[in-house]
RNA sequence: GGCGCCAUGGCCAAGUGGUAAGGCAGAGCUCUGCAAAAGCUCCACCGCCGGUUCGAAUCCGACUGGCGCCUCCA
């Protein structure tokens, strides 16, 4: 399988893996809980899902490892603003997250870990990076030396001359930097901040640490896969690189760096801090899973896409589509080969994960097994593939019909009673029945074998 | 200002040298009491200009438009 990489912007053969164990290592970096998720966390989740199952489809073993910054500046302040303490807030906010990728059938990851549950690592890995000349202690914070680094190793990822980000860096008067360029590894504690104990009092560690001890303690000094977000190329992932790397002293950090691009909305990125976004929440409830999750695997991760009504609104009837294939009844006669559809799918899988190529394998495959059964064929080979290409990536195919579950006897009386007055040739009153159970969300079909019908 | 990305039918979106996948929406037809679902048919010469080539949406250059990053951010 073939990946795009950020850092050498070329594709590389996601196999050999670096370890010996053949599994494939992969860090993402998760989301910071201060507030409620929006969509583009959603599509953040559910591209690494995809491509998740489709390792473990593949028979790759994978080790997925997703953390939680749970100690940061927006944390602190909202957990002072409401009056409840930071790691409550974080607390709260990670189960809410946790219960909606399980409503988007996101696979969880292996670990989840979590800063505060990592500071002894982080301690000691800032410990090593002093010890190594990259770091240094100054007034109660720790910084990293960027130009110890090396300048073009610094640049790489995000492309960048070293010298064009003085411009643009921060200088804080406060700080206690001897190079503007130089970042925080640990932050002294201020008041009415959480803190820990350490060799240079107490405080807490910076954004970036973080990030690059946990996948050191989980996976190991050398990660085959790192993504998240490609607002997270400058500065977290750099920073993560000439940490990780000055402290271990290998390279690469990570063979593949997999970012995908993010959502827009009405033009702008959805972002909390702009406050433009529409929560996950919101999305599930007006659209489904299977509608967020075609939605964002209709265009490519790597291809910035726009949230609209429209589009989810098409992403629905595109999965209803795949559903109602799926689902279909075939005939009796020769079963339905699916041709090629299966390697059509893994080819468009394979080439650095192509999830709208591999799409359109799926809708190639339901017309087939919608003429096949219009021919009176066998299609539940065919069915059955397409079910387990759908499985892969993601997609449910369930029918949102679990409020109607309990009504289903008073339906099934209705559509007898109907089918009586069809009988009766009582067209207006057997209309009646179906368009009043439309209204109220349940769609008829008359088929040749009787009446079907679905919640919609 | 610096770095980078993108521009394909009404909407969305694949396609990186050989003459445009797929989905949604729309139109017609078939099936059907009607409807729904489904099937069939129809619907683009790929932002603009120039160049390379036997041949370009695909390569090169210029232009126009849009977007991202430049230490909050999936």
């Amino acid at each position: 399988m073939q990946l795009h990489d950020t850092l050498s912007n070329t594709r590389r053969e996601l196999i050999p893996a670096l370890a010996e164990d053949g599994v494939v290592r992969m860090y993402v970096c998760g989301v910071t809980p201060y507030s409620e998720s929006h969509v583009g966390h959603a599509l953040h989740a559910i591209v690494f899902d995809v491509f998740r199952r489709y390792l473990d489809w593949r028979g790759i073993p994978v080790k997925h490892v997703q953390n939680f910054t749970d100690i940061d500046d927006k944390l602190i302040d909202r957990a002072n603003r409401l009056g409840i303490p930071m790691h409550e807030l974080a607390e709260q906010n990670i189960e809410d997250y946790h219960r909606q990728l399980t409503q988007m059938n996101v696979l969880p990851a292996h670990v989840y870990p979590r800063v505060t549950e990592v500071v002894p690592q982080i301690i000691s890995f800032i410990q090593g990076l002093i010890d190594r000349g990259f770091a240094y202690a100054s007034g109660g914070d720790v910084y990293y030396k960027v130009r110890q680094f090396g300048p073009a190793a610094y640049g790489a990822l995000s492309r960048r001359d070293i010298d064009d980000l003085l411009s643009g860096a921060r200088v804080d008067p406060t700080e206690l930097k001897s190079d503007p360029l130089d970042f925080a590894l640990w932050k002294g504690a201020k008041p009415g901040e959480p803190s820990w104990d350490s060799p240079w009092g107490p405080g807490r560690p910076g954004w970036h640490i973080e990030c690059s001890a946990m996948a050191l303690h989980a996976l190991g000094e050398q990660i085959d896969v790192h993504g998240g977000g490609a607002d997270l190329i400058f500065p977290h992932h750099t920073n993560e690189i000439a940490q990780t790397e000055a402290y271990t002293g290998k390279s690469p950090f990570a063979r593949i760096w997999m970012h995908n691009a993010l959502l827009q909305l009405g033009g702008d990125k959805m972002s909390k801090s702009i406050g433009n976004l529409v929560t996950i929440a919101e999305v599930l409830e007006k659209y489904g899973a299977d509608a967020l999750r075609m939605f964002v695997i209709s265009s490519h991760y790597r291809s910035p896409s726009s949230y609209s009504d429209e589009a989810l609104e098409a992403a629905r009837a595109g999965a209803e589509r795949l559903r109602n294939a799926a689902y279909s009844s075939g005939g009796a006669g020769e079963a339905l080969e699916t041709g090629d559809a299966r390697e059509r799918f893994t080819e468009a899988m394979d080439d650095d994960l192509n999830t709208p190529r591999a799409l359109a394998v799926l809708f190639d495959l339901a017309r087939d097994v919608n003429r096949g059964a219009a021919e009176g064929r066998d299609t539940a080979n065919a069915r059955s593939l397409l079910r387990e290409l759908c499985g892969v990536l993601g997609l449910t195919l369930a029918a949102p019909e679990a409020e109607a579950q309990q009504a289903a006897p008073f339906i099934d009386l209705l559509v007898a009673v109907r089918a009586e007055l069809r009988a009766a040739k009582q067209w207006q009153l057997s209309d009646r029945v179906r368009d009043g159970l439309l209204e109220l969300g349940i769609e008829i079909k008359d088929g040749p074998e009787g009446t079907v019908w679905k919640a919609k």
